[in-house]
DNA sequence: GTCGTACATTGCCAAGTGGTTATAGAACTG
DNA sequence: CAGTTCTATAACCACTTGGCAATGTACGAC
């Protein structure tokens, strides 16, 4: 089945995308608002076309959308390859205590600016 | 901190051993019980060396534990890491709902055999 | 012991990744 | 216009990955 390649070719660049922890943290740094390469390369303490590149294989993923403002492009989180991801791991009926979530995600952002 | 160091190899080893889809379908099939190599080498369409591989990565991300069985080895299924995938994604506040899962891994559960 | 089966390991290769510096382009500023 | 700022691209490098065939190893059967 075709539909399936397709499937299986997203979850591949999302999966991908994900196991790099600079652009894990570039996705946790989104939440609180779109942010540019130049202030996500303050973040990630690489250089700037490293940082690039990081977005590039976000936004291939889907992860995140570039929108220009004036000579800036600040970068927007977005939330639906997120959501395959979570599909794909609930398949193993792996239920996450939602208190248990926000008590690691609490202590993810608390460790955040290492 | 050290600890966030070792949390942030440990999701690269998950989300990298999730970013194949071969090791998604050996999980996948895992699901319904252990499976040795020469059964994923059948299921998998691959030579027998390239599924080793693939095991020896789903076992350095925890997701799989051997078990051998006389001659036979059979791999196992581990949550944990799934769980600890699924936390990351849940800092995103994407909540999935639990009937959509059902259908989305039903559907996928249903086109396996390509 | 020898044979056969199941699996891992090795060696190889092409392609991809993550980093760098240097350069180019796009848009505002004066 | 020239200069500055923000970002992307190019070129290069070391390393990793995913595949293969060939070989090695571990175990049970005979």
């Amino acid at each position: 089945m075709r539909a399936q390649r397709l499937d299986d070719e997203q979850l591949d660049r999302i999966f991908a995308a994900l196991s790099d922890r600079t652009r894990r943290r570039i996705l946790l740094r989104l939440r609180s608002g779109p942010a540019t390469v130049t202030e996500l390369t303050a973040l990630a303490g690489l250089s700037q076309p490293a940082v690039s590149k990081h977005c590039k294989v976000l936004e291939e993923a889907g992860l995140v959308r570039p929108e220009r403002d004036a000579q800036r492009i600040h970068r927007i989180i977005e939330l639906a390859p997120l959501i395959r991801a979570a599909v794909f791991v609930s398949q193993f009926e792996v239920q996450v205590d939602a208190r248990l979530d926000r008590l690691e995600a609490h202590l993810q952002s608390g460790t955040d600016e290492e």
